[in-house]
DNA sequence: ACGAGGGGCACTGTCGACAGTCGCCACGTC
DNA sequence: GACGTGGCGACTGTCGACAGTGCCCCTCGT
């Protein structure tokens, strides 16, 4: 009984509200990385049956917060040094690619405004997890703005990972969320520079990345 | 009664198998885009309970080879113009990334003789479908020798969604996927030229955006 | 004391059935 | 003839139960 019942208010399917539950569940740290996730308990703290909350599982599965153990067993992923600094990198390649698409946009003024909108939101959360929102927000945003729809879906596929980079070193990350990390991206973007724009994504994704790996590897 | 019934000669699971056997079911064309997939009637074929085509189905729905209409209905996926090229674009970046790694890597001759060996293989086969595998493997042997683990991860989920582009426009695709298509990649890797080799890997995939997308246009 | 064997336990894999919902078609009404 | 309406069929959503399979611990024999 670790997660609370969903509640019968809205008029979603029950796979998808069991999908919630268990992704805030895994998110929040209620499930430590690498604890085993039972269908039947599940399925008796969600109040479903085993084919929903299995349903719910196998999508968490391929959005990488859940992985296969032994015999098919699921628990909560967690990732490597390497990992996290692999799939900074794949990052920086999706987030290259959508500033130069922006740039090369006739449309580049008015993204880059909706880009600064947005920056301004990263600093007014305090909270770590409103900052981890506003960061994924902005980054996302990025790929939206790029009008590219394969794009926005690779990334979103690569969210999932990089929450649980981010979970595992969680502590003091607050620094490489801030508005003036940010801010240069979008100067770039501004001024119509896309190699400019592309390396400046690019150490910002590297020292990211070597801000969680670090952090994952103390853990 | 469109796809044979399952074999139960090995050891995988039924999942296992009929994801398998959708997968080529589509693939091969025996349902068309848009097709409607009904659990009853894929059940009924394999042989096999709607619990687990369900399962195999939701597997094919995240893969990209099928997608969600009204009320959950699922149906073959296909791809507009549009969306072949942004895929292709994706590619070109994550490629991109590939040959920068392997490039940037100590072991870069090794392997530039690997991915030598296998462009032999390219101007081996004849028939389209061996022609198709022929191409995506290579491409896969390159983000695979990229040693960047993520990397291959998020390739390997565009990749349902290529090979729908390509089951678009399957007439005529054979030049895109000849040998001295990709010679260029390895010798500029070979070279250690890791700009020239993006660019060629960027080129390449353009040129296959445009074939693919016209040929998806034309159908 | 220690190793082999066996039985229970905790899982997941798979199945068949019931329920709710939406679209369609025939029928009756104005 | 057009339109509302009621039943019908086809789907997916969801559930509970049975089956198979390793794992663990307990027991028994030496």
């Amino acid at each position: 009984m670790s997660i609370e019942s969903l509640s019968a208010l809205d008029r979603s399917t029950l796979r998808e509200r069991s999908l919630e539950a268990l992704r805030s569940a895994i998110l929040s740290g209620r499930y430590r990385p690498g604890d085993h996730l039972g269908e039947v308990e599940l399925a008796g703290s969600l109040g479903v049956s085993r084919g929903t909350v299995r349903e719910a599982l196998r999508h968490l599965q391929q959005e990488g917060l859940v992985t296969a153990g032994t015999r098919g067993m699921l628990r909560v992923n967690s990732l490597t040094a390497i990992e996290v600094r692999e799939l900074f990198r794949v990052r920086a390649a999706l987030e290259g690619l959508a500033v130069r698409e922006i740039v090369a946009s006739p449309r580049r003024a008015a993204t880059a405004a909706t880009l600064r909108a947005a920056l301004e939101r990263l600093s007014d959360e305090d909270e770590p997890a409103a900052r981890i929102e506003a960061d994924l927000g902005f980054h996302l945003l990025l790929c939206r703005l790029s009008g590219n729809s394969m794009l926005v879906e690779a990334w979103q596929r690569l969210e999932g990972r990089m929450r649980v980079a981010i979970l595992d070193g969680s502590a003091a990350q607050a620094p490489m969320m801030a508005r003036d990390r940010h801010a240069p991206i979008v100067d770039a973007i501004e001024r119509g520079d896309a190699d400019a724009a592309v390396r400046v994504v690019d150490e910002h994704m590297t020292a990211a990345a070597e801000h969680f790996a670090e952090a994952t590897a103390a853990s």
